[in-house]
DNA sequence: GAATTCCCCTG
DNA sequence: CAGGTGATATTG
């Protein structure tokens, strides 16, 4: 432990990184961590514990480079709870796709994520160690150390069901890795106090946080202006859907806590492995990975006024790529409350799902009802599937024709090519570049998509430059999504 | 207020 | 490196 690991961080920044140490700052939780090598432990930038010297502390890039250098992670401030990082975001795509895939399918083989990518596991391997400088395998195995370690924090679930979770095929093998890995053993971390009162429920809640400044109002007003009846419930402080993950259905509630930097999230699901896809893309939705700071400055670059950057601005997502793709293509040319208003209709008729009188009963009771707890869990739906559409009449939508055929026609394709190439969407007529960009940005959440042919993109640049202001959207790279979102936000 | 947790110091 | 000390926040 005395000598400076390979994993440690030397460059820089490593001047912004004390600073950002020294004064618990939020805002930099989870970009990097702190291994203090007189003790062996490594903690979060924001620790409430005693302040270490400089000396004894090493920068780390993650935990999963933490934990290979030999530290276990602090009891009191909890790295596994920490949001994520996005550090080697834009580093190498097919490292960060293989990164999205084993954060979201702990139990998967580091064979089939090589597969899916396309690649060999030698190749994969490599890029690995190219830019995480830790092998695909190791990076695995501290996901899954780190998310059994929050599940046994924060929930009830046993350390069997802990251990099928997190994808370790025993509790055995979880108690093995633990101790090998962080020092710990799965009894030892239940017993330790956690910040969050444990209720007793047969459903599951976790904390997930993010990096202030979060504008929760504007992604909010967003999701309430565009809710989908029977499907998803949004009030002032939570957000409720359904969803489906790998054949099962999954109910969560989120509720916003801003003096906690985060969201209280209750999960109802069939199968405890659906619990780390669920959250992933509850994360997803919420956009909670998100570096503000980073962002705040590429909007500042680009000559938008800063009364009009909205401070904490997050990209609302769609979970499910099909639901993505109908709000998308519904969308085309047509005011946002045309748009769902027809969503709601498609969705009304074909769902067979959905209790349609509980829907109708509520659209005319308060369109904005509290979530309350049971009836939702059993009253909420899954959107359609591709097939729903593929084989159904459209004609009741109001819509030009050309439209309802391009919505049958993608749902068609979906049906049979859930994996469809942006090449294969473009050949559907009536799909065109602004769709596929839409969808990326919305479903995919690219942070770097630009919609310049957006129609109130175009209205707002226009309306600024009539006020002597261009802005430069390149300037904005990475983090162009964001660019089009706070224009939207500012019509 | 007790218990937990961390970090530094000492021998 | 084990064990003691003070510092600090959190929880029941």
């Amino acid at each position: 432990m005395q000598q400076v690991s390979l994993y440690a961080l030397n460059d820089s920044q490593l001047g912004n990184y004390q600073q950002a140490r020294m004064s618990r700052d939020q805002r930099f939780d989870g970009l990097f961590f702190v291994g203090v090598k007189t003790t062996g432990i490594f903690c979060r930038p924001v620790c409430k514990a005693r302040m270490p010297l400089e000396k004894n502390v090493q920068y780390l890039r993650s935990a999963a480079h933490a934990i290979e250098s030999g530290f276990r992670p602090c009891l009191l401030c909890r790295p596994d709870s920490a949001p994520y990082s996005c550090a080697w975001q834009g580093v190498n795509t097919t490292v960060e796709r293989a990164i999205t895939i084993i954060t979201e399918q702990l139990d998967i083989s580091i064979e089939s994520v090589a597969q899916r990518l396309g690649i060999s596991t030698r190749y994969l391997a490599k890029l690995f160690e190219q830019h995480l400088q830790i092998s695909p395998k190791r990076f695995q195995l501290t996901q899954r150390i780190l998310f059994a370690k929050q599940l046994l924090h924060e929930t009830t679930l046993s350390i069997e069901s802990v251990a099928q979770s997190a994808g370790f095929g025993s509790s055995k093998r979880l108690q093995y890795h633990m101790q090998q890995h962080i020092a710990l053993s799965p009894s030892q971390v239940r017993k330790t106090k956690t910040h969050y009162p444990l209720k007793r429920s047969q459903h599951i809640s976790l904390f997930l946080r993010y990096r202030p400044p979060y504008d929760w109002p504007a992604i909010r007003d967003f999701f309430a202006l565009r809710q989908l009846h029977g499907n998803e419930i949004i009030d002032e402080r939570s957000i409720t859907k359904c969803m489906m993950i790998n054949q099962y259905k999954v109910v969560f509630v989120a509720k916003h806590s801003a003096n906690k930097c985060g969201f209280d999230v209750v999960l109802d699901l069939e199968d405890v492995r659906a619990i780390k896809p669920a959250m992933s893309h509850i994360r997803k939705l919420l956009d909670l990975d998100a570096d503000p700071i980073a962002i705040a400055s590429a909007l500042a670059s680009t000559g938008l006024p800063k009364a009009l950057i909205k401070e904490g601005i997050r990209l609302p997502g769609i979970i499910d790529k099909f639901e993505g793709a109908c709000r998308a293509v519904v969308g085309q040319q047509v005011s946002v409350k045309a748009a769902i208003g027809q969503l709601n209709l498609l969705n009304f008729m074909l769902n067979k799902r959905l209790d349609k009188e509980s829907v109708q009963s509520k659209r005319a009771h308060n369109p904005a009802l509290a979530s309350d707890s049971a009836v939702e869990f059993a009253s909420l739906q899954p959107f359609l599937r591709p097939n729903d559409v593929a084989n159904a009449d459209v004609s009741f939508l109001k819509m030009p024709n050309a439209r309802k055929q391009s919505l049958s026609a993608l749902a068609t394709l979906l049906g049979n090519n859930p994996q469809a190439t942006e090449e294969d969407w473009l050949a559907v007529k009536g799909i065109g570049p602004w769709t596929v960009n839409y969808v990326k940005l919305r479903h995919a959440t690219l942070p770097d998509v630009f919609l310049h042919t957006d129609l109130i993109i175009k209205q707002q640049i226009k309306k600024l430059a009539n006020d002597n202001i261009d802005i430069h959207s390149a300037l904005a790279a990475p983090y162009r999504s964001y660019l089009t979102l706070n224009l939207w936000n500012n019509s």
